[in-house]
RNA sequence: GUGGGUAUAGCUUAGUUGGUUAAAGCGCCAGUUUGUGGCACUGGAGACCGUCGGUUCGAAUCCGACUAUCCACCCCA
């Protein structure tokens, strides 16, 4: 197949048969937002390419390869985004949008770009909805952040997904720890598996998560974070369950979490399931009390989540969640010969002013094959206008799931008549 | 980047041990005496059988390479 008609390698077509999936879903999301005080921000697709590998961390698998990186004209080095957050908090920056009064809580909707192999819920382009807060320490908002992803899965009725929890610490901490695991993983490094010995210097945690059978027999005895996070971070992390608690929020404490991206502090969270396949993150965030910081702002401790909406739609499809279906056509209006088909144009029209759908043939079909259209589109209702129903300024509305006609004049009054018609049908329930 | 599976109309598939113009269902378009949809009937469009090469008198079918796609590792949403 030429390339013309080839979409490239990880990318995905929402279809007009689906995007009414994506609305529904996108839907919930902003007004879940709203109602916990997030506002949207909108930000560009691309940034400098030192916005990323500063924010996200130089030694990311996202930053060092996973990045759509190119120069411009002007030399400058420019990445399509990989992730969300980094954006938000420059705009933040750039802004001073923390003057307008702590915290700020934004919101946003955004499509991303990581160069990695496709496989079931990962694509080089996905999209993402996400919530950050800036300017807030406390647990409470840790609370928020997760409160609000779940209310946000409770609203699209997906009940089966569990929320795991953890405390990576501080930059203090952590770092104690990350000695610690070295220390106990060093002593076992002929049997660990390849992957994981080059974990042991990169990101130790990553061993805990192992699937060799091996490793994870060895990661049982390893220290555990929580012993080694400091006071501080051990009460924030209580605070954080204690509001959940206070709350209703199931959760289960998972100390093998590790965030990928390097600006995650204390609190991180994953909404998790295992039936779309291997990659079951739905919702991942956390803390990020370094970031503002990083980026050249005062410290500004703050957090948020990003939840994948094509893993969504992925896990809502296999529950067999019904999407509600999209309003299909109120009136089809067949025109017959000329001056039928002008008429019917127009009225058609006026029905539109009235936020009702209307179609009318605009292929210049024979009217037995309007009225198959007509049928398959699903409209409510059809009327045929053709040289006797202008002579006589009279049309027949005809139910299309009874077959009932009800006559109506074609002037002035036709909206009216149709809109009373048209509510008896949608009040006998359909 | 490393593995494994798959590749025949828009979709789902058939294609027998290699043998003439590659089938079917669904979908699409048109019609069934030029004013009414669903059902039924008739007809039509639509496939370089993923690509290139090889074996053979002959390949959708056998062999090889490539490409695409799916799944897994890794990583993440």
């Amino acid at each position: 197949m030429s390339l013309i008609t080839k979409k490239v390698k990880g990318t995905e077509d929402v279809l007009p048969k689906d995007s009414y999936k994506w609305q529904f879903v996108e839907d919930i999301m902003r007004k879940e937002a709203q109602a916990f005080g997030f506002k949207e921000i909108r930000t560009p697709v691309f940034e400098h390419t030192e916005l990323f590998s500063r924010g996200v961390g130089e030694t990311t698998d996202v930053v060092q390869k996973e990045m759509y990186t190119f120069s411009t004209k002007g030399d400058a080095s420019i990445t399509l985004r990989p992730e969300g957050t980094a954006g938000a908090a420059r705009a933040l920056l750039e802004h001073a949008i923390y003057n307008d009064g702590l915290p700020v809580k934004a919101s946003y909707f955004v499509s991303c770009y990581r160069y990695e192999k496709p496989q079931a819920g990962r694509l080089r382009e996905f999209h993402q909805f996400g919530l950050e807060c800036y300017g807030t320490s406390s647990p409470a908002a840790d609370a928020e952040m997760i409160s609000a992803a779940a209310s946000v899965f409770k609203r699209l009725g997906i009940d089966k997904l569990r929320l795991e929890i953890n405390s990576i610490g501080c930059p203090k901490c952590r770092k104690n720890y990350h000695e610690a695991l070295k220390n106990y993983f060093e002593q076992y490094k002929d049997k660990l598996c390849d992957t994981c010995i080059s974990r042991l210097e990169r990101n130790p945690m990553r061993i805990l998560d192992c699937k060799s059978p091996i490793c994870s027999e060895i990661s049982e005895n390893a220290p555990k974070v929580l012993d080694y996070i400091c006071d501080e971070c051990r009460e924030h992390f209580e605070g954080v369950q204690k509001y959940l608690d206070a709350a209703n929020i199931e959760y289960t404490v998972n100390p093998t979490i590790v965030r990928g991206l390097d600006y995650y502090t204390k609190t991180v969270f994953e909404f998790v399931t295992d039936c779309i396949g291997a990659q079951g993150t739905v919702c991942g965030g956390g803390r990020y009390d370094g970031l503002i910081e990083e980026l050249g702002g005062q410290h500004m401790p703050s957090l948020g989540f990003a939840m994948g909406i094509e893993r969504l739609l992925i896990l809502m499809d296999k529950l067999g969640i019904e999407i509600p279906k999209p309003e299909t056509c109120d009136i089809y209006i067949a025109g017959l010969g000329e001056k039928g088909s002008f008429k019917a144009f127009e009225i058609a029209s006026k029905v539109r002013t009235s936020g009702l759908i209307a179609e009318t043939d605009v292929v210049g079909r024979g009217l037995r094959a309007q009225m198959k259209y007509a049928d398959k589109i699903g409209a409510k209702f059809s009327m045929v206008l053709g040289d006797d129903e202008i002579d006589n300024n009279k049309g027949k509305l005809k139910n299309m799931k009874t077959g009932e006609t009800t006559e109506v004049s074609l002037d002035d009054n036709f909206l009216i008549q149709f809109q009373k018609v048209h509510v008896e049908y949608m009040f006998v329930g359909n």
